[in-house]
RNA sequence: GCCCACAUAGCUCAGUAGGUAGAGCACACCCUUGGUAAGGGUGAGGUCGACGGUUCAAAUCCGUCUGUGGGCUCCA
């Protein structure tokens, strides 16, 4: 992602397809390594990835990175041999044995085609059941590298045996693959994880797994992401409600979560009865909807929630901020009559784009998820459903991808994808049509003609759940938070604790333009009060000397090793102000 | 849930022939009042994740559990 942008559309698709062949080869290379050390390895697929390769396999006993060092060593021998990658033919039943001892491999065979040519490639003495493309020989690999042993499901069904899996990587040139490994190491520098303890954001403890503690300064920033979006919710004319955390099983059955979500929620026993805890903030607008009459001059009725939900996650999936098991999401549910969902889906895209780019993220991938196997309601239901969603993008500039199988079970949706400062991308937005909860719960509007109908229900979620969001926020900035975001925007830092008491007073007239502001009294040195600002990714430090409490001055220092001079207060109000509000400036506002 | 790994002071980590624990930073106190990324000294702090087993003796070996990490599956 990162070295691939130089250059133009053909190059860079010369060099993807140039990495894919190399990384193969590199698979059928390590293979050989591994069966020459393990002959009685039984393998998989090995096949190249976006950022390297890796090769399935099964062994009697687990591998470890030693192991790993010792493959990657007989790798470098078979490269330094430069055995040609020979392609070959066969009938079936010559493929078949070939690779007589090699269950999975028969496997493979047997789901192959007649119509495909079964063929297999040979370097050495090592042959691989595979239709290519290669490198022309084993010499062409540049640069290798191994990297980590996982486990990994036979063709990726949980109820088939496990392998062991070897993922690698490799480049066309060492230089190339150098890079990777500095991104790597950059990626890990802003895990969100690290610098969540290293600045104090938030919390773990085993006492209650994959929930996240805010401390004091992440919930500045929470609560400024929350504040963000409710200033849209103004301007986009949303009400806010808050919502009961706990509720009768009655209501997870009415809404369709007892059949379809029961595992991943949490249910207690009180006064004999069973409760869920929500997991979802949908049927609780259902039923303040169905609360009243409505008219169809009320619709689009727009109600947003920052409940905080409850899901039940499997051990093994959770991860730091981005997949936890309490969280709030920017939940909202439009409530509109069939004719308003392509306005409401449109003006909600606009929001979200809107909204993105006060992040610094680039424009969203975007995909639609249709129909999957578990479902509610009708097909006549899903045929509408998609197709309105379809229309809104046809007729929006974003391109998008559709994928069958991935909706939920209540109806279709798009979800949206951002990269951020490093290239990953992350699912934030969705929004999400429903024709299956207005049945159940029964929910309708008087229509023109006086009439009851039934309205639809846009589910929709920008940032989607804050934590993510969060956490996804703090790796896209490294943990250098924009000013209007910074949990502590400026700390003043007296030189002597003669200058304490103007520090204080400079710090009480910024307060009060609603800046955050910290004084740091210790009795310590200057420079390592700075040290520690700078490594607390402070955006502003405020020296104050004996120079500038006589000239009632500050002089101001930037994170970024700015030295900005000495200005004063009115002047640096005026700068900080200035730059909070065009940080989190929309379009619109 | 599955495979593998890890769990030692608030943090980062050291502690492999099994013999009742160490460092740096942080913290407390003292000295130092210092102009743009670490001033110095002293001190306090750990039933080595939990439970069980082997052993005269377990942070160290074995087992179970919990949590976390890398993946797989899952992600409404």
């Amino acid at each position: 992602m990162n070295s691939m942008e130089s250059g133009n559309k053909s190059t860079t698709k010369d060099l993807i397809n140039l990495r894919a062949r190399i990384r193969h080869s590199a698979a059928h290379v390590m293979a050989d390594a591994i069966q020459r050390l393990f002959p009685e390895a039984k393998f998989g697929v090995g096949p190249p990835t976006d950022d390297g390769f890796y090769y399935d396999l099964e062994l009697d006993r687990a591998l470890t990175p030693n192991d790993l060092d010792q493959i990657e060593s007989l790798m470098r021998e078979i490269i330094a041999a430069n055995h040609s990658f020979i392609y070959t033919e066969h009938t079936r039943s010559q493929i078949r044995s070939l690779h007589k001892d090699q269950p999975y491999k028969l496997e493979l065979i047997e789901g192959l085609s007649d119509s495909t040519a079964l063929s297999t490639y040979t370097h050495g003495t090592f042959t691989d059941l595979c239709q290519g493309p290669h490198v022309d020989s084993t010499g062409k690999i540049p640069a290798i590298k191994l990297l980590s042993i996982a486990g990994a499901y036979w063709r990726g069904d949980e109820n088939r045996p496990m392998l062991q899996r070897i993922y690698g990587t490799a480049f066309e040139t060492p230089k190339a693959l150098k890079i990777y490994l500095q991104r790597i190491a950059e990626a890990e520098k802003r895990d969100h994880r690290k610098l969540g303890q290293d600045l104090n954001l938030f919390m773990f403890d085993p006492i209650a797994p994959a929930s996240p503690f805010f401390l004091p300064k992440g919930t500045i920033v929470y609560q400024l992401l929350m504040d963000f979006v409710r200033k849209l919710y103004l301007e986009y004319e949303y009400q806010e409600v808050i919502t009961p955390q706990i509720y009768l099983s009655d209501l997870w059955k009415r809404s369709g979560h007892y059949d379809n979500y029961r595992e991943n929620m949490y249910f207690i026993t009180a006064d004999d009865r069973e409760m869920g805890v929500k997991p979802m903030n949908c049927p609780a607008h259902a039923l303040i909807y169905a609360s009243q009459l409505h008219s169809y001059r009320e619709l689009p009725l727009r109600i947003a929630d920052f409940g905080r939900l409850h899901r039940f996650e499997r051990s093994g999936v959770t991860h730091g901020l981005t997949r936890v098991r309490s969280f709030a999401q920017d939940d909202a549910h439009i409530f509109c009559t069939p004719e308003q969902i392509h306005d409401e889906v449109r003006k909600f895209i606009e929001m979200l784009l809107e909204s993105y780019k006060v992040f610094d993220f680039d424009e969203p991938r975007v995909m639609l998820s249709l129909r999957p196997q578990k479902r509610v309601g009708s097909d006549s239901i899903w045929d509408t459903a998609e197709t309105a969603l379809r229309s809104v993008l046809e007729d929006s500039d974003l391109s998008y991808e559709a994928v069958e199988g991935e909706g939920a079970f209540y109806g279709p949706k798009i979800d949206f994808f951002v990269p951020d400062a490093i290239g990953r991308e992350w699912q934030l937005g969705t929004v999400q049509l429903d024709f299956s909860l207005p049945e159940s719960f029964n929910l309708e509007y008087i229509g023109q003609d006086g009439s009851s109908k039934r309205p639809v229900v846009i589910h929709r979620a920008m940032l989607g759940a804050i934590e993510r969001f969060m956490g996804i926020l703090i790796e896209h900035y490294g943990g250098a938070f924009p000013l209007w975001l910074a949990p502590i925007q400026g700390t003043i830092i007296p030189i002597t604790d003669r200058n304490v008491a103007y520090a204080s007073e400079i710090r009480n007239i910024l307060i009060k333009e609603g800046l955050r502001i910290d004084v740091d009294t210790r009795n310590e040195r200057m420079n390592l009060k700075i040290r520690e600002a700078q490594l607390q990714k402070i955006p502003y430090m405020l020296v104050i000397g004996d120079r500038e409490t006589l000239e009632k001055t500050i002089a101001v220092r930037t994170r970024n090793n700015g030295n900005l001079g000495t200005m004063s207060i009115e002047q640096l109000g005026l700068l900080l102000r200035t730059e909070v509000i065009s940080g989190h400036q929309t379009n619109t506002s």
